[in-house]
DNA sequence: TATATCCAAATTGTTAACAATTTGTTTGAC
DNA sequence: GTCAAACAAATTGTTAACAATTTGGATATA
């Protein structure tokens, strides 16, 4: 019957909310992330907090140290940034290349509509709103194009948009990714890559 | 006292079996890895199993379904496999270029160490200690050079060495290694970037 | 004051029991 | 025989209690 996942694990909602708090900076760096809080905040038991710490810390946004728990991992240095820009327009470009011509209607519908709400959270000026629909869309290619590298995709996205993000840029993030998602609708493989290069650095 | 992890977390060590498990074939594509099994073989309860299997779906090795648990995941296919080579290459360019100049006595003493190590896994012809001693010896300089890309670093690498690995070729692996770590330990950036690009492919 | 030691509080690590879900099998109607 | 519903077994999800470790502070000593 009920399509998808029909009650989305603690571990998931749990993660993708101190994910969004981590990105919005809501917690100094350095900081140690308490279990029993956030399992209060969360209305659960500890154990899925654990699990949901243990996946932001495989992700390398958080630090684990045996018996102290895990902290906010401190933010990349420039040079690890730069690699991990590279890194990532490596893997986005091949998604792109892989999406573009299998899309289908409803795919180009689906991204059309992220690119709307990412247009209006950049209205509204909401930063962690802004970052998350950024994240949104492009993940929606890459789940599409390598789910197999879904996972390693957003340990690397949000570990640069922690480090210095341009998002804060709202007209210019509109105008990029609107010249991405049109590429995309008209099937234009090496447009998409190019406005992929000058989106993402 | 004991300055170092005085009694790895359990979540640890079982997930490096596992992975060494996987790495090696023991467990077919698509088969369930069922939590009780493994606590029972490990001696412990389900909490640090769990624990491992997360871990090691983070690094996209396992596969999770809510309810059903994890499963090996299905190899990458051969474009996916180039693209996670590239990132790899990228990453640990970048890692030499950073601990080749900064690197202390002692960490070219470890490295001849684990040279050697490699060597001798490699003369008995064990797949599986071979598998683990190459990681381990790429491992350390990117832990010197970027503890925070670790993590990310042992996705990829797992990854790609559990779709077609090249370790087979006992001789050649010996000899690319070697070339590597002279290069190290003559100070020699370009020459070691150069080997670890003939390397990693 | 500075340092070391010990104790109590806070925190993480582990376990076992219970709840919810999935899976497999039997049963029965057609 | 085929299909569907109902039940039983296996498995995962969650919780709370307990064990082990770390942390912070009080006390004592030089």
């Amino acid at each position: 019957m009920k399509s998808f996942p029909q009650r989305q694990a603690y571990r998931e909602s749990i993660s993708n909310v101190i994910r969004r708090d981590l990105i919005s900076g809501k917690f100094k760096c350095d900081e140690p992330m308490r279990e029993q809080k956030l399992a209060a905040r969360f209305g659960t038991s500890r154990g899925p907090v654990r699990d949901a710490l243990m996946q932001l810390t495989q992700e390398g946004i958080l630090q684990y140290q045996p018996n102290k728990g895990v902290r906010v991992n401190s933010l990349l240095t420039d040079e690890e940034r730069d690699v991990v820009v590279a890194m990532r327009l490596e893997l986005e470009k091949y998604c792109l290349s892989k999406f573009v011509p299998i899309a289908s209607e409803d795919d180009l519908k689906n991204i059309s509509l992220l690119l709307e709400r990412l247009k209006h959270a950049c209205e509204v000026a909401s930063l962690p709103e802004v970052a998350e629909n950024d994240l949104a869309l492009h993940r929606y290619w890459v789940a599409q194009a390598s789910p197999h590298l879904e996972s390693t995709w957003i340990g690397l996205s949000v570990r640069m948009i922690m480090k210095y993000s341009r998002l804060e840029n709202y007209e210019q993030s509109i105008a990029e990714h609107s010249r991405i998602v049109n590429a995309i609708l008209n099937r234009d493989v090496e447009k998409a890559i190019y406005y992929l290069g000058e989106n993402i650095l």
